[in-house]
DNA sequence: TTAATTTACAACTATTTAGTAATATAGGAA
DNA sequence: TTCCTATATTACTAAATAGTTGTAAATTAA
């Protein structure tokens, strides 16, 4: 086993050594820009969502989520070629389960990161709600 | 201090009470896509990482990228008004700064599927390699 | 066999956006 | 003032892609 110089959250099998994401190579940033690409459409962390509580056929999903057919196969598509999901066919129906569950902590801590800045915003505007009346 | 009036999913440091992801509000999963989709471009991580051991202004960030002058300003006005860089004026030198360290730990959860992913694909390719020969 | 159902795919439209070139603005120096 | 430098903005082009329509393929039932 070779020495581990990573940090706790860091195991075997990451891309990063020694807790330098500076200086990584382009082809790695690119990776990261897909994956997070494949996160940034509404219509996919509906399914994602979907998901959350178990494997769902296309059908289910379509229904759930409120989406087109081929929408849902396309966006289906892309989500399993990124790991987050996987399919698997049984007779005519299609079931999609959660492949790669950290995609949940990720939106959680995206959704952190929005809500302090709601929060921030929300304190400009009270400061700013103070000064009413007076000019 | 006013009372809080938010809805159930805000509280003061997150939005999702409960663990629960499923059943957002649309506006919130249309604010966690657009957060993911500012990360999803390769310049704007670069960026990111430039800034990664301090601030740096503009024309640092330019070099250390080798984007153009005008790309760079656009993706850094992206970036600051989705929170993650803050911008100080300095006389004619405009610097930029990480605003929100939580990008860190998401690119490495992310570095980390990817990690994963690439694995699974490597163990496939050793898979079929143990056939070479035998057809 | 035919028909019905489920999922995938191809082609298309419309929207978004990354990158660039040119220009504008603003601060500091001479 | 004028000049130079640093940053921002505007207008444009090209590429990517979300959503839709129509169709194909595959399974099951009648």
């Amino acid at each position: 086993m070779a020495k581990m110089t990573a940090p706790q959250y860091l195991t075997e099998t990451t891309l990063l050594e020694n807790d330098e994401i500076s200086n990584l190579p382009p082809a790695v940033l690119a990776m990261i820009a897909d994956f997070f690409k494949v996160l940034s459409e509404m219509s996919r962390l509906q399914i994602i969502c979907a998901l959350k509580n178990g494997e769902k056929n296309v059908s289910q999903i379509i229904e759930i989520t409120g989406l087109g057919q081929a929408n849902v196969s396309k966006h289906l598509k892309v989500l399993t070629q990124a790991g987050i999901v996987n399919r698997s066919q049984e007779g005519v129906n299609v079931f999609y389960a959660i492949a790669n569950p950290l995609v949940f902590p990720l939106c959680e801590i995206v959704c952190n990161s929005i809500a302090t800045q709601l929060q921030h915003k929300n304190q400009q505007l009270e400061s700013l709600k103070s000064f009413q009346g007076l000019f």
